[in-house]
DNA sequence: AAGTAGCG
DNA sequence: TGTT
């Protein structure tokens, strides 16, 4: 398992910068892109994805659920963590080793030593599921970075600037791509377009995509 | 301290 | 969102 970690640094990954902050580390993931989805497969058998809602009252096309010691959640009152699954009161599931492990690794490749994650977003877009231009702003400090691995489907990311009039670049991402943004790209504005249909050997008709955060 | 990852 |  520690083999297919190590392995990352030996294959075709490289580093594509997007802005001063952010990085796009190409094929980085690639090697654990298996086991990561085992761990995914266990994570949701105990918090089932679910479609949120937004406090204006819409349905959330993107499906979600989230393992570590907070979760991000949002309802008829906003945007918040909380410890427990507000489906199940239990918990959220435990952030996987192989989780952390990764997303840390690419934290420090792009020079945020010491990164530790404690919140695991776990997002499925399904084909037509897109999330608007936002900012993740729910966090309690905004020193560490966002780490977001891609799975499956390829999909168009957005990144923006930290005012929401600035123009995103459209970045094309595939399974096993990972981008991490902090320092002075930490509150850009983000998003997803619409996915579009396909089947991938991973995932099927749908892409996965971990967020990991320190959140508390 | 009001509004929000959505909508037209 | 609700409340000093």
């Amino acid at each position: 398992m520690n083999d297919l970690l190590d392995g990352a640094r030996d294959s075709a990954a490289y580093l594509e910068p997007i802005a001063e902050g952010a990085t796009l580390l190409r094929g980085f993931a690639v090697p654990a892109a298996a086991t990561l989805l085992a761990a995914i497969e266990s994570v949701v058998q105990a918090a089932p994805f679910r479609h949120m809602a937004t406090p204006g009252g819409r349905r959330m096309s993107v499906a979600m659920t989230n393992c570590g010691r907070g979760g991000w959640v949002t309802d008829h009152r906003g945007y918040r963590y909380t410890a427990a699954d507000p489906l199940t009161q239990r918990p959220w599931p435990a952030l996987p080793a192989v989780f952390f492990d990764l997303a840390a690794r690419a934290a420090s490749t792009v020079g945020f030593a010491g990164f530790a994650p404690d919140a695991c977003l776990i997002n499925r877009y399904r084909p037509g599921a897109r999330l608007t231009l936002h900012q993740d702003r729910d966090e309690r400090d905004f020193k560490a970075p966002i780490v977001s691995v891609s799975l499956g489907l390829p999909a168009v990311f957005l990144f923006g600037g930290v005012q929401r009039r600035d123009r995103p670049r459209r970045i094309r991402m595939e399974s096993g791509d990972v981008a991490v943004w902090g320092g002075p790209a930490r509150l850009a504005y983000h998003g997803i377009a619409p996915l579009v249909d396909g089947n991938h050997p991973l995932t099927g008709r749908c892409r996965i995509n971990l967020t990991l955060r320190k959140a508390l």
